[in-house]
DNA sequence: TCTCGACATGTCAACAGTGGAATGTAGGCT
DNA sequence: AGCCTACATTCCACTGTTGACATGTCGAGA
């Protein structure tokens, strides 16, 4: 249920069309909750019809804006303050940890390691963009450097666990 | 596709039945790769469909004990070592951080604050756990330790995380 | 002996997410 | 004028996930 309150939070700040919102997701939201272009129209359409974003404006090749309704708004300050969120997080790269017991120790060793490099590059890349950014003080600022503060935080935590971790293989 | 996975790493280690197996997913694998009991079923007979799996022995009340099969542990091995892992993990949590500005700051900072507190008692539910299993030297130990410390450490990073967050809001 | 809780599996509807195909338009450049 | 790229949307098939319902058996203890 959370691509729907990721649109409402996205046209919180401005209206958009679903294009868009596709390049948000793709550049801003990617890091947090990717969607793609089938997900986020079908998801569009079933917000419009519940009445919680609607159809501001129209534009050439068919550009429909959408603006978020005082309902949609009142949705999305439900979620973020009456809904608890999800205390389990899937994650692959965890699960894969629990068996590597079925392969040898250099092999084990090599995906540990190839988990410090994915994480050592997820780090540098986030720094980039953290600097790209001319951050004023505008709640997105604020917020979005709060996010992206978690980003660095997280993958120098995984570095540093995977290396401890290829340590602990005889 | 990582259920099937989690499944064959599992009974890599011992034939289970479905029962047992979901206990496991109820326990140990809860904070990683969740699954429900119709999830496992059904994908226990796609898995004995495709041959990656056999059922080795009945038992009583309609008990099925699954074995894997050379062919499944080529395809673990496989997924352990060929398949990339995910780069990115989907997270409400994180996603609610972009839109706090639609809060007031006060309550922004209690969603932080309440992740202070979620995250601590993270930890200490693990630490917990951790103290009460007696750890050998086989390889579930060592293997399930490094996860378990990842845990760990993930917890205590996001409460750090979050409590400077819940300073940052003015 | 009876009953109840743990053991054990199967099925189904609904929703969420993935990937690809199809279709068409507006505007800038040559 | 023609072409190409970016803009823009819709639909579809398939896979994965959730929750509820349905069904039945074994064994321990009252």
């Amino acid at each position: 249920m959370s691509l729907k309150h990721a649109l409402l939070g996205l046209l919180s700040d401005r209206r958009a069309s679903g294009y868009d919102l596709l390049k948000t997701f793709e550049t801003s939201l990617a890091n947090v909750w990717p969607a793609n272009q089938s997900q986020i129209y079908t998801e569009l359409t079933k917000l419009a019809g519940s009445g919680l974003i609607t159809v501001a404006a129209e534009g050439p090749r068919g550009r429909k804006e959408y603006e978020i309704t005082d309902e949609g708004l009142a949705e999305l300050r439900h979620w973020l303050t009456e809904v608890t969120p999800q205390r389990v997080i899937r994650s692959d790269v965890l699960l894969r940890v629990f068996f590597l017991g079925v392969l040898s120790p250099e092999q084990a060793r090599a995906y540990l390691t190839d988990l410090v490099d994915m994480s050592q590059s997820g780090y540098e890349q986030l720094r980039q963009l953290h600097d790209s950014i001319d951050w004023d003080d505008g709640n997105l600022s604020v917020y979005g450097r709060i996010a992206l503060e978690y980003g660095l935080r997280f993958n120098a935590m995984r570095r540093e666990w995977a290396e401890w971790a290829a340590q602990q293989i005889k």
